[in-house]
DNA sequence: CTGAAAGCGCTTACAG
DNA sequence: CTGAAAGCGCTTACAG
């Protein structure tokens, strides 16, 4: 326990608390001599400044909070691995906490936990990003945000987003690229934004590559692992079954590969299957899910950068808060057999 | 922003600050009527008092942390929901931290980044749970911690674990009756307690059923889905291959389906596969892994309940902080054909 | 450029 | 059982 204070400091160095405190915020006005005295000190001693202290007496708290939907997907993970990292770099500290959205008193219960936190910032990830009800609360405590992947409806806030629609309009220029014609597609779950989205990235290039798409090949899922076992499992039922299913994330994907396992198809060559996200799970399978690669962890880092930044409490609407990321297709062996053919490709 | 303090509730209930303050921490010393009368003005304000005033005053921060090796793994992500949830429900904030033991001045950096945060206690989940060096650094700093899942290396700290060894062998156990008589098995990362925990309990159980081991069917992994993949091929390239392997955990245990799947080998009618932890991706492969299912979450909120413990701080090595949590064997496809027949199962 | 004073919102130690 | 005083370790606003 340091019970190395400011004054401990001020005194070694031969100058005012004040004086410290300016030297570690970086204040200006202070001669050089005396910035290098205290700094020695600070290094000598190493002294780190109390963080409840700092934060009663000023306005900010270096504190930033992760809230999550669902802390055991893989989505999460990736988040917070990313905004974890910065939040180390830049000396801040992440809070985590889990929004249950099914609790009546959810609200209440989330707007207690965070007062009195006196937080800088709050990361909303999805579907949270996208619920009017939360931006609101926030609004009114005045807790900045950055939205992490947030679909089109808009508020005054920060985000850091892909373009999900040309993401998987590209995933299906590669299935017809492969010769795909009759291709399946299962959707997510309805309350996340991105669902839409990634359907018209579809369909808009199904329509540009003159295919017409059956509407039975068009399935609704939930993003889980078992929704995608069934809805691809119902495809794969059809009396004219595809010959390619584009499942619309990862966990999906996978559903989509136990369902075509189970009936012994061979994927990729009776059927490729695609997916999205680059979940850590989509390379634990054989063959490994082609799939889009999403970098979340770039995002939430992001996101912490917009949030430590002292000016966007004030300028939260400004475009420059909003920012797009690059994805990325990631080729594997679940549409091109040739991707993923040897074990050292893993 | 509150801007509502002790005194407001003090003056609106008509008691002085510290009489609210007794109220609030449930101190005793308080007539009933002037405590119900706090805890309504407290109710219809919605007070909640200020954390960095409180900790600033006392010893104690409501904040717990929860350090992570890795905290893209899925057992990362189950230990943080069932920290998450206790500390929501005790009114405790959860800080996670990542520790890279790579970097040269980890723990310098880890201390300072801990040091003026007034944790209440910390949470080590493997592999630093085994790491010495560590458990130092906390003790120096005078901050109590519990270990999750240790191995046997003892320290004057609570911690929460599951008997690894007899897991082990039930699972041995398992494929022994389905008739196996060469198993393969795959060690761990040697860096982890758990590995050789549970290659004892496999070795153990095989004697106790007379079977003797070939040591060409040991093999060292390191808990990754690759390591895993590799070692299993090694394994299934023998001249005369096992018809089971345990691998000791699911990733490794994926690993091994990969191989399998690849080599065109029928699973489990061929090759039986059993994995250990309960990942969440032991449930999206076809067939699904049997496994071990590790309560994480529930050791978790052990490991709050242990810390949140006042008494804790000065009895860390009472034998009453020393917790085990019973594990279950899951069977699925991966060893069993009928647990695993119809989608209706996943 | 520098520092003395006051205060952030609580709790501790003390007195009654 | 209850409260007035002092203080936790910083920063803000002010004065020079």
């Amino acid at each position: 326990m340091s019970v190395l204070t400011i004054k401990d400091v001020a005194a070694l160095a031969g100058v005012s608390p004040k004086t410290v405190s300016r030297v570690i915020n970086g204040e200006p006005h202070v001669r050089p001599d005396k910035r290098e005295r205290v700094l020695r000190v600070v290094g000598e001693l190493d002294y780190r400044p109390n963080a409840f202290a700092r934060s009663l007496s000023s306005s900010r708290s270096y504190l930033l909070a992760l809230l999550i939907d669902d802390p055991a997907s893989g989505y999460a993970a990736d988040v917070q691995l990313g905004a974890l990292m910065r939040c180390r770099e830049k000396n801040y500290h992440l809070i985590v906490e889990r929004v249950e959205r099914v609790a009546v008193d959810w609200q209440n219960e989330l707007s207690r936990s965070l007062r009195g936190l006196n937080l800088d910032g709050v990361i909303l990830t999805p579907p949270l990003c996208d619920d009017t009800a939360l931006a609101k609360l926030l609004e009114k405590a005045a807790i900045p945000f950055v939205r992490i992947a947030p679909s089109g409806a808009e508020s005054a806030s920060g985000y850091v987003r892909m373009d999900d629609a040309s993401a998987a309009s590209e995933m299906t220029r590669h299935l017809v690229a492969l010769g795909h014609r009759r291709i399946g597609f299962i959707k997510g779950d309805p309350a996340h934004g991105a669902t839409a989205t990634r359907l018209q990235g579809f369909t808009s290039e199904m329509e540009r590559s003159n295919l017409t798409t059956d509407p039975v090949l068009i399935r609704e899922g939930d993003f889980s692992s078992r929704s995608g076992f069934v809805e691809a499992d119902a495809l794969l039922a059809l009396p004219d079954p595809p010959t390619a299913i584009f499942a619309s994330n990862d966990d999906m994907a996978l559903g989509t590969l136990m369902a075509a396992t189970r009936r012994g198809l061979a994927v990729p060559q009776t059927l490729a299957i695609a997916g999205f996200d680059d979940a850590p799970s989509s390379r634990v399978t054989w063959p490994q899910l082609t799939t889009i690669h999403q970098p979340k962890a770039a995002m939430a880092a992001e996101a912490v950068d917009i949030l430590t930044n002292p000016e966007y409490r004030d300028h939260c609407a400004d475009p420059n808060y909003r920012r797009a990321i690059e994805y990325r297709l990631v080729v594997r062996g679940s549409t091109d057999a040739g991707a993923g053919a040897t074990p050292g490709a893993i």
